[in-house]
RNA sequence: GCGGGCGUAGCUCAACUGGUUAGAGCGCCGGAUUGUGAUUCCGGAGGUUGGGGGUUCAAGUCCCCUCGCUCGCCCCA
């Protein structure tokens, strides 16, 4: 640490970022609830073995990109690197099943240990819903339409495309994954390094590689759709009826694959090409064998999680605050009587700024400086006449309220437009 | 974890092939205007050039290490 410094791939968040994330974060909430989901907190940590046991061990979030240290009782810990596992757990802990269907919405920080790039950190925060207990393909659609109007109130609508795929039950998965590694294991010279590694570990993830040389062979290799099941072709068939239905538009991907071992039938991603490598703005898909996976009772489930961060930076402008009325006194006796007056107004819910400190320049600057529409003046001369003086900061007219109707004027007079 | 690029004032950037006291705009602070912001004018503060080491008469500039950012890979939100 050579001067004082955030550790890498942190940050503080104010001002403007601060700002735009709280507006996703607002939005978010605005959608979920409209949709009738329900808030879910789970702890930033979680015994290691939750992170391990629904990831898999050889998952490349477990095996290098996690935050994991011993506590002074002796326990491995984790902080959460996603939001699923630990959702999936407390749905486990405090026996949820006895709800039916469980429709959960959260959002807070995550931990991953990876190089940092923009758009992605090491601390950094998700938005994320989870319908548990639900195996029909309603859930999938609700849940990509709650992401769809979430985009939409954020106006991201536009600079977002639906990227969709199926990889099938789990029959339909195994079938595939034998096929691929046939085929491609005919042509492993031809792969790349990162592609002969996966052959092994991980064979759909070949199917979105970067490589020129994998996607030359992509062509010819065998397709998830000809090894799909009856169940399963039904099963994203109904997905993509309900999507058309609703008018939302996607694209099927066949490159887009999940590693884990507990996915099955719909994945998608809401993909952006503004940010670079790190385009993906909202992932999901279904994982009805996870809860199973953790020790509890078979249970479906699908979800998403979202990028705070890559949702605000693709915000167009920072979002406007609501103006406020700038306190203005001038003298000891104004100072606690402007005290009195803002509590007031804010008991009448309007914004009210206070300064503490400084001149009438200095405060009318501030005022100014954080867009404030008026300033209520208050000196010796105003507290002598019972009055205040009233400055509209957009025009710069002035005037003069009697102190008993300033509140009920303000409130009044501001009340709709904030 | 691998490979490339970049670190100069709070911010955005300048400083010819190494050469004397590292500059500008914005912002900030003060004044013109001791009770009036946003405009205008004047003045000021602010830098161990990310940190450490080396080469040289001389380093912001060249070399090495390190920290951070950034782009790509891996992976993902």
């Amino acid at each position: 640490m050579a001067k004082l410094q955030p550790v890498r791939g942190t940050r503080d968040i104010w001002g403007d970022e601060a700002r735009r994330m709280e507006h996703v974060i607002r939005a978010f909430i605005g959608v979920a609830q409209r949709f009738c989901y329900s808030k879910i907190s789970t702890p930033v940590f979680e015994f290691a073995e939750v992170f391990k046991r629904s990831l898999g061990e050889a998952s490349d979030v477990v095996s290098k990109e996690m935050y994991t240290f011993t506590d002074r009782g002796g326990e491995e810990i984790t902080l959460r690197p996603e939001y699923t596992a630990g959702i999936a757990r407390a749905y486990i802990s405090e026996g949820m099943q006895q709800f039916g269907v469980s429709k959960l919405y959260g959002y807070g920080p995550m931990f991953r240990y990876e190089r940092p790039q923009k758009g992605r950190y090491r601390q950094f925060h998700q938005l994320d819903v989870e319908v548990i207990g639900a195996a029909d393909a309603g859930a999938d659609i609700e849940i990509i339409a709650l992401g769809q109007q979430l985009l939409e109130d954020l106006g991201l609508a536009g600079k977002v495309e639906l990227h969709l795929n199926s990889l099938g039950d789990m029959d339909s998965r195994k079938a595939y994954r034998a096929a691929l590694v046939a085929y491609f294991s005919d042509h492993k010279d031809k792969l790349s390094d990162d592609s002969k590694i996966r052959l092994d570990k991980n064979p759909l993830r070949i199917l979105d590689s970067k490589d020129r040389g994998d996607r030359a062979l992509l062509g010819d290799a065998p397709k998830l759709s000809d090894h799909m099941n009856t169940a399963s072709a039904d099963f994203i068939g109904a997905v993509k009826a309900g999507l058309d239905a609703l008018d939302i538009a996607y694209l099927q991907d066949d490159h887009l694959v999940r590693g884990l071992d507990y996915y099955c039938h719909t994945a998608f991603e809401f993909i952006t090409t503004e940010l670079g490598a790190q385009g993906t703005v909202i992932g999901g898909g279904r994982y009805d064998g996870l809860i199973e996976q953790l020790g509890g009772p078979p249970t479906p489930g699908v979800g998403w999680a979202a990028g705070i961060e890559r949702l605000a930076m693709l915000l167009d402008e920072t979002p406007p605050q609501v103006r406020p009325i700038a306190m203005v006194p001038l003298g000891n006796e104004a100072e606690a009587r402007a005290l009195a007056i803002a509590h007031d107004l804010r008991l009448r819910g309007l914004a009210v700024d206070t300064a503490f400190r400084g001149n009438i320049k200095k405060r009318l600057q501030r005022a100014n400086r954080i867009n404030a529409r008026v300033a209520v003046i208050l000196g010796d001369d105003e507290l002598a006449k019972g009055v205040a003086s009233l400055r509209d900061l957009d025009s710069g007219n002035q005037r003069e309220v009697a102190l008993d109707d300033l509140v009920e004027k303000l409130a009044d007079e501001l009340a709709p437009e904030n």
